[in-house]
DNA sequence: TGTCATTTTAAACGCATGTTTTAAAAAATA
DNA sequence: TATTTTTTAAAACATGCGTTTAAAATGACA
């Protein structure tokens, strides 16, 4: 395995678990086993470094969710919500054959990139990888058509805190449903139980406040 | 005002803006305009500041909110979903009367508590206020009681996460929403867009999988 | 095999962090 | 007022960070 694939599997788990700046590049490269100055020469810095872990995973990602929108979009005249949430389970499940725990990894860099660094990887993300948000929303649209345009943008805000909360804590969550409920669940699980809670959240009714 | 006092109010804004790690001892005793060595002096080290922080608030917040559902509790013999959620409306915004900006100082605090440290902040909160979740807890289960105690164990750790992940990005949500559609809001706005999602989240019909 | 470019290595750089120390100043107490 | 306690102040400390440097090792290719 060549240093840089060493590199960017050794930070993806490091950065899910601690997030982008309580991870130091030490910590990374002694997991990788390679040298320290490695990742400025292979990526030239930290940030750089990030970019490029996000990127492995939208290119992987991001063909796979948008075809699975467009398909939504295009058998269904007026898709259920829960249809349109249910599109994206099987391309991010396809993330575990990728890399393993690639779903649970990936969900979490995901809320890692909004609330750690001020933005820039949200600007990377939305201007990179249009297609994927045009179509959700473009499915939301049609399958709620009365929702406004901000309506959607805080709902699916909503619905994105839940999925990535949810995931960065996925571990612990699991652990405890089976001590307490003896109900043995896994990310597929999870993402299963979340499915009908977001739907109905992004479809309840437009509040008059 | 006192040196104490002046570091608290300084360090609430910068934590909440820039998150804890990142914001650091220097940038706080220099706009509280006292000197470094009063936080290790006052408080023993940034952690016990945090933790002071999160006990001015929540000291202010718990009876309030307490008794506001218990109300809930006690009025209603079978109160609905946005009736549970709405109670926490009222003693969230009268932090704002305590302190500028509370409400939204608060609830950035306590996103930030969640994803930036490593969960300490979290168990000082469930084991000092159990009553908040405890209360809370009772009336879900009154408001729809066909939820199992899985459904609702999982429901409201979505629903916390749809809080805490809108919370800790707040300012960059309410400054795209301000850019893209020219739409002011404030963080009661965002409360009032979050009760009809999780509300309708929670009692989403149960699901067979 | 010798030459050149690429990659790896160890060390150091400059800087920022939380914390501690030591002494002076202020406040409280008697 | 004299003495003790609390608070402020400036400086230094120890540590960890991202990054850079310069030499050594490795690989590709004529």
């Amino acid at each position: 395995m060549d240093t840089k694939t060493k590199i960017l599997n050794a930070a993806e788990i490091l950065f899910a678990e601690k997030g982008f700046t309580a991870t130091s590049l030490r910590e990374i490269t002694s997991d990788a086993e390679v040298n320290l100055a490695a990742v400025n020469y292979h990526f030239g810095s930290k940030k750089e470094l990030i970019k490029a872990l996000m990127k492995r995973y939208l290119d992987q990602l991001s063909p796979v969710l948008v075809s699975s929108l467009v398909k939504v979009n295009e058998q269904t005249q007026k898709p259920t919500l829960e249809q349109v949430f249910t599109a994206f389970v099987e391309p991010l499940l396809s993330l575990n054959a990728y890399r393993q725990n690639g779903t649970s990894i990936f969900l979490q860099l995901l809320g890692r990139s909004y609330t750690d660094s001020q933005g820039f990887l949200r600007w990377f993300i939305t201007t990179n990888y249009p297609g994927i948000i045009d179509n959700f929303v473009t499915a939301v649209h049609r399958a709620y058509p009365e929702l406004s345009t901000e309506d959607i943008f805080w709902r699916l805000h909503f619905t994105m805190g839940t999925a990535v909360f949810t995931m960065s804590s996925t571990g612990a969550l699991i652990d405890i449903a089976e001590n307490d409920f003896g109900e043995k669940v896994d990310v597929a699980g999870v993402i299963y139980r979340i499915i009908p809670y977001v739907a109905a959240g992004v479809g309840a009714p437009i509040s008059r406040v």
